[in-house]
DNA sequence: AGCACGCCGACT
DNA sequence: GTCGGCGTGCTC
């Protein structure tokens, strides 16, 4: 019988990123197992925090007292064995601290939150108890924390014995519940009230006879209610007479895409597959058959029918009797694929939103971990879905970078889905029509298993790619965001009451702020970038940290009045396009028009319905959607992207403009995509433009090696920062140095650079990236690094770091 | 993170 | 002489 446990605490810091031992209380001992939630005592004074116990031990090496557990959290393991070994690996690989990743994998809802309470335990003088307590006994420390007045004489009192502070870890786990009803007499006992009851008292006797119904079971009130016709008033009477009690009863909430219950009796039937997608799914079933944890790369061609590939070969995995794991894209894109599944496989599916609340995801995580669902869809987070025997691993569209998380941990959604693959004995599928340089490269090199849908299902032609030269258009028509060829295509398709879709590339340069006279570009104050018109709000916004300020009449520098808008955002061109279309209606689609939940779901649906006849939008138009009444898709600015210093600039282009184009003519219309750049002869447009994603790979390899960049090389981005510029430049110099000194001299240094946002929230930044093919000592001189400039010369100075990362400014 | 300990400067 | 600044180190 373990007597001790390993528990690691919610104290995110290099320091305390350990397991600590803790005794278990006798009365606990039935309670704890690997995987709970509890709560202990963690340093001086009071203080408790939230830890996970990761491991029994018999005895413990540690010197001192060990402290007891003071409560458990979960009455089941949150963190599974699987998912307990996981975070190890996440934490390991991902330069962060172990207690980060065991809250990454869980929803929202089961995170701690500590809130420190302020007790009044004495006598106090009215000024206190009126001025800061308001005549109550106790206060909340958030109320006070940014008023160090009232702190310091708090601080006096405690010393005093007056007050204390308590620190309290509240639970936010809260199934959702209605009220439920149960019988407490038994059938006779119920007979005998209705015998004492009035001859007229109609409604208390059909209740009685709907008691002995029950017989012991909790109904739902509205059920109840529903089922008798009787009022609330009734159950009330009955309640009174000690007849019934009420108790809550769990319900789970309807998440906003599943509304209306699945219907599992009218499921869709799978669709009769090509020999192409049959041979993928023979591979792939054959994989999860054998326990064969093989990565597949399923390159097909826009509307060669993977999502059949996909659905075909979760069936095969439900079939024996597993479970199957399906990643896309930020979810709440691409309602239609969603639907899709649930269609084929009904409430067996579980669905991981990035837009439910928290109390919806809890809801649905759940369902998953009592095994009441067996498919999950959902977007990066999902991937620590808590299924057990997993049979199949879908990446859809893995080429997408939203699949690596940009703040800690920076974990890549594709190689946890490895991971689990090969934990579980599973295959896992990475599917695209133009696959990252990296799969590619290892189907190549036979460590991923290549799978082709060269044809589209309909067998219809990819949609001709026109490439407009603005650079020609300015100098004979002047400055504008459309082409004539775009404007008569467009004309052409409101004659012909077909749809298009316009994409502009990137809201980031949208329009900014500058002075005719002088020059002055409006900046943030905080960060070294130009603020953003937004004329929703009417304010001039940041992107980086959200400062807000508004539209200036004048210059602030010189006063002049000559201030114009600059560059191009989506509501500068709906408003162009306004005045050069008047009839035609628009939905505009950006993030400020979908920021409210549901109306990125709702917009889609209006053009669905053709309550428009042209979609505006940035790239979040680009991925999934498949409208067959849209024959014209037009790129205003397919060049935007390619100048960013990034090594992955030209592949980001050639993908988009690829799944843009695959937009056009989807059902039995023929499509026509039109590509306006000022970089037409660049190759990434250009082999877009031809459809030709092998001379695309041939060339942009041939670069990537020439440069030494991935997949030819490993990259690590290492990030520090601090409020004075001087200070994180001398970090970076040391940590250039030690690195410098501790790694093989096969291995590239570039930099320290400041970052091409140096300064952001107030803090300057650099960095560092290393590239590298092998190198033993890197792993852990990274870590040391982390360690050391938590503590000694490093004061304020915050480091991280970013292995493989996605972007490089 | 939060807290204590401890070592320096500036005040009742 | 003491109060309080924050640099340093520890939390089972």
């Amino acid at each position: 019988m373990p007597e001790l446990a390993q528990v690691v605490v919610d104290v995110p810091t290099m320091q305390t990123n350990q397991p600590y031992t803790y005794q278990i209380p006798p009365k606990l001992e039935k309670q704890i197992q690997v995987g709970v939630r509890v709560i202990v005592p963690f340093g001086k004074g009071k203080r408790t925090v939230q830890g996970f116990v990761v491991a029994f031990d018999k005895a413990s090496q540690y010197e001192g007292e060990l402290k007891p557990i003071q409560a458990v959290m979960d009455l089941q393991p949150v963190i599974n064995s699987e998912l307990m070994n996981l975070s190890k690996w996440l934490a390991d690989t991902t330069y962060s601290f172990w207690i980060s990743c065991l809250y990454t994998m869980l929803p929202n809802l089961l995170k701690a939150k500590t809130t420190r309470i302020i007790r009044i335990v004495d006598e106090v003088d009215e000024h206190i108890a009126f001025d800061i307590f308001h005549g109550r006994d106790e206060l909340e420390m958030a109320e006070v924390q940014d008023k160090p007045a009232i702190l310091s004489e708090l601080f006096k009192l405690q010393k005093e014995g007056k007050i204390t502070i308590e620190y309290q870890v509240e639970d936010r786990a809260k199934a959702k519940t209605v009220t439920g009803i149960r019988a407490l007499l038994n059938f006779e006992q119920l007979e005998d009230e209705r015998a004492s009851l009035h001859a007229n008292a109609h409604a208390q006797n059909r209740l009685l006879s709907y008691l002995q119904s029950i017989g012991s079971q909790v109904v739902k009130q509205k059920d109840a209610e529903h089922k008798t016709g009787l009022k609330a008033a009734t159950f009330n009477q009955g309640q009174q007479k000690g007849w019934l009690e009420k108790t809550p009863v769990e319900v789970y909430r309807q998440p906003l895409a599943m509304q209306g219950p699945p219907d599992d009796a009218h499921l869709a039937a799978p669709l009769q597959l090509n020999a192409d997608q049959q041979n993928a799914v023979n591979q792939i079933n054959q994989a999860i058959d054998n326990h064969d944890p093989k990565v597949f790369l399923l390159q097909g061609v826009t509307g060669s029918g993977k999502t059949e590939v996909y659905l075909q070969s979760i069936a095969n995995a439900l079939h024996q009797g597993k479970t199957a794991l399906m990643l896309v894209p930020e979810i709440s894109l691409t309602p239609q694929i969603v639907n899709r599944v649930r269609r084929r496989f009904g409430s067996k599916v579980a669905v991981l939103h990035s837009s439910l609340s928290n109390g919806e995801r809890y809801d649905e995580w759940r369902r998953i971990e009592r095994g009441e669902a067996q498919v999950v869809v959902g977007a990066r987070s999902a991937i620590f879905a808590p299924l057990t025997n997993l049979g199949l691993i879908i990446l859809d569209e893995e080429h997408e970078s939203s699949y690596k998380q940009d703040e800690s941990p920076r974990y890549q959604a594709r190689e946890v889905a490895k991971w689990r693959g090969k934990y579980n004995q599973a295959p896992v599928v990475l599917g695209s029509a133009t696959p990252s340089l990296e799969s590619r490269a290892r189907a190549v090199k036979n460590v991923y298993h290549l799978l082709r849908l060269p044809h589209r299902v309909n067998k219809q032609e990819l949609p001709p790619i026109e490439v407009v030269d603005m650079r020609d258009e300015i100098k004979k028509y002047g400055e504008s965001n459309f082409s004539q060829k775009l404007l008569t295509e467009l004309n052409d398709r409101l004659q012909k009451n077909e749809q298009s879709i316009l994409m502009l590339n990137r809201r980031g340069f949208s329009s900014f702020m500058m002075c005719r006279d002088c020059g002055n570009v409006l900046k943030c104050p905080n960060c070294d970038i130009s603020l953003t018109l937004h004329m929703d709000t009417r304010t001039m916004k940041c992107h980086y940290c959200g400062h807000e300020e508004p539209i200036p009449r004048e210059c602030p520098n010189c006063h002049s009045h000559q201030i114009r808008y600059y560059g191009t955002g989506t509501e500068k061109v709906e408003q162009e396009l306004h005045q050069l279309l008047p009839q035609a209606r628009i939905i505009r689609m950006d993030v400020d028009t979908t920021r409210r939940k549901g109306m990125h779901a709702k917009l889609l649906r209006q053009f669905g319905q053709h309550q428009a006849d042209i979609l505006l939008g940035t790239q979040m138009i680009a991925k999934g959607l498949d409208f067959p009444n849209v024959t014209l898709v037009g790129v205003l600015n397919a060049d935007t992207g390619l100048g960013l210093p990034d090594f992955r600039a030209s592949e980001r282009t050639f993908d988009l403009l690829s799944q843009v184009s695959g937009r056009a003519g989807r059902a039995n219309k023929q499509g026509k995509v039109i590509i306006q750049t000022y970089n037409p002869d660049h190759y990434a447009i250009q082999d877009a433009k031809t459809h030709d994603y092998e001379k695309f790979f041939d060339q942009e390899m041939m670069l990537r090696r020439q440069a030494s960049y991935p997949p030819y090389y490993y990259t690590v981005r290492l990030m520090a920062s601090h409020p004075e510029e001087a200070k994180a430049a001398r970090a970076m110099a040391d940590i250039y140095g030690r690195l410098k000194q501790g790694l093989l001299s096969s291995t590239v240094i570039l930099g320290p650079t400041p970052r091409a946002i140096a300064r952001m929230k107030r803090r300057y930044y650099y960095q560092i990236v290393i590239k590298y093919k092998k190198d033993p000592y890197l792993h852990q001189l990274l870590f040391d690094i982390l360690q050391d400039t938590q503590s000694r010369g490093f004061k304020d100075v915050q480091v991280s770091i970013d292995p493989d990362p996605q972007y490089f400014m």
